[in-house]
DNA sequence: TCTGGGGTCCTAGGACCC
DNA sequence: TCTGGGGTCCTAGGACCC
């Protein structure tokens, strides 16, 4: 058997762990520079307020009923996530983390136990523990224990634990699933599936197996068979990156070439920060620029450079070489720019790597400075010491006007404030 | 005024190989 | 006049997830 267990409203309920008066009241917590909604609160829903609604479309609303609104704050969430893991993985003999609040269970070798039981238990353990609510979903399949959870979450009396062991269950469930709740059935083939009158989940396995291999694929299959309780998704171990994005919207429109490669140098920074992190270098990077869509009045300009590395890296000054490079062949004066971004893809481990008989870089030399720079910034906090390309101006920097304090990392947030106030020439370049 | 960010997998078709 | 068989790699596009 599989378990899926799911915080509920997760970045909601982060911010209510440490500020109770939250509690009760609707909670909306909006994506990078303030944009959209992301998550919200039971109450929240309830008012009204769509996933993905553009934050200045719902002032109204916000107002006349008092929602609490938060910028997004990572560093707490993922600290959250942190815990609530690790609690769950005292309790079962493996755990596939699906995202930043959502696991996978093997729940192998449970024959003798009465799993709701378990399940009950589980759940308010981490509660307990972490003060994060969460739901638990149990069936023969992961697909199958996705929609269980769905109901664990739905129905109160389920006390947050749901359970399909029996083709009874699997029907009944089935028959009150929607198709485009299921995993793996995005909105395109929602679409299409409801066109051919398949409604429900139900509705989708009682088509024949070679229609549905017809009009979607292997993947469509898959989740064809898995809802009818055959087994086609195993439990994934956690896999490098194939390839690492890193952009962002800018707080406000960018015109200039200094400003906004600033922002490229630091995209390419933290690109590079995530290939040494898992060991890995990068063939080939990728820098974009645009400008805004939304503005209809503007003129509009979207280019992409890919660039082919000499020698596989994840070196930060040499990406940042290569990705002010790719900049500064795409950028042109006269737009309004909003976003940016750096890809690094074609990613292969560190060891072996072929290099090139004419490389005269002492490799081994900028790998120690690299080594060091991390170092430093895990021991005395994020970007303490970084590239001269980064700059200091930060023009491009988010809108972040409703962030909550990191309160599970405040010491190093503390330091870094105090450091900056005191005496600037702490943050460290290297140039 | 204001509209997020980061990933994966599969398929079909074209180019090319022997 | 007739014109094989088997394979790989790459790319763009489409679908999905959180």
């Amino acid at each position: 058997m599989y378990g899926l267990i799911d915080c509920n409203n997760f970045y909601a309920s982060c911010e209510r762990v440490f500020n109770p008066s939250l509690n009760g009241k609707p909670v909306v917590i909006l994506s990078n520079n303030d944009g959209c909604v992301i998550a919200r609160s039971t109450e929240a829903k309830a008012i009204g307020i769509p996933m993905g609604e553009p934050a200045f479309k719902l002032i109204e609303l916000i107002e006349t009923h008092n929602v609490q609104v938060f910028s997004s704050n990572y560093v707490l969430y993922g600290d959250m996530s942190q815990r609530v893991m690790t609690t769950i993985a005292t309790h079962v003999p493996a755990l596939e983390i699906y995202s930043i609040d959502e696991a996978f269970l093997l729940l192998n070798g449970f024959d003798a136990i009465d799993l709701n039981k378990f399940g009950l238990n589980l759940v308010q353990t981490v509660t307990r523990n972490t003060g994060i609510p969460v739901s638990l979903g149990i069936a023969p399949t992961k697909t199958l224990a996705k929609v269980a959870n769905k109901f664990a979450k739905k129905y109160k009396n389920y006390r947050g634990v749901a359970i399909i062991d029996t083709d009874e269950k699997r029907e009944k469930a089935l028959k009150i699933t929607e198709i485009g709740d299921v995993w793996g059935i995005g909105r395109r083939y929602s679409k299409k599936l409801q066109y051919y009158g398949i409604n429900s989940a139900w509705d989708f396995t009682q088509r024949p197996k070679s229609w549905v291999r017809h009009n979607m694929g292997v993947v469509g299959e898959r989740t064809w068979m898995e809802l009818r309780g055959i087994s086609c998704l195993e439990m994934e171990v956690p896999a490098n990156k194939k390839s690492i994005c890193t952009s962002r919207s800018f707080g406000k429109p960018l015109a200039m070439l200094p400003e906004i490669a600033e922002a490229v140098a630091n995209f390419t920074a933290s690109c590079a920060e995530k290939l040494r992190a898992q060991h890995s270098y990068a063939n080939m990077i990728t820098v974009f620029i645009q400008t805004n869509p939304f503005s209809k009045d503007q003129p509009q300009y979207f280019n992409q450079r890919i660039l082919a590395l000499p020698i596989p890296t994840n070196d930060s000054t040499e990406l940042i070489h290569f990705a002010l490079e790719c900049f500064k062949s795409i950028f042109k004066t006269g737009y309004l720019y909003k976003k940016a971004g750096v890809i690094v893809s074609e990613i292969i481990p560190e060891r072996p790597l072929q290099g090139d008989l004419f490389d005269n870089r002492n490799r081994e030399k900028y790998n120690r400075v690299m080594m060091v720079m991390d170092n430093l910034n895990a021991l005395y906090g994020r970007q303490r010491v970084k590239i001269a390309a980064q700059g200091f101006d930060r023009k491009w920097k988010l809108k972040h006007e409703k962030l909550s304090p990191c309160y599970t990392t405040q010491l190093n947030d503390v330091l870094e404030v105090n450091a900056n106030e005191k005496n600037p020439d702490m943050n460290a370049t290297i140039g």
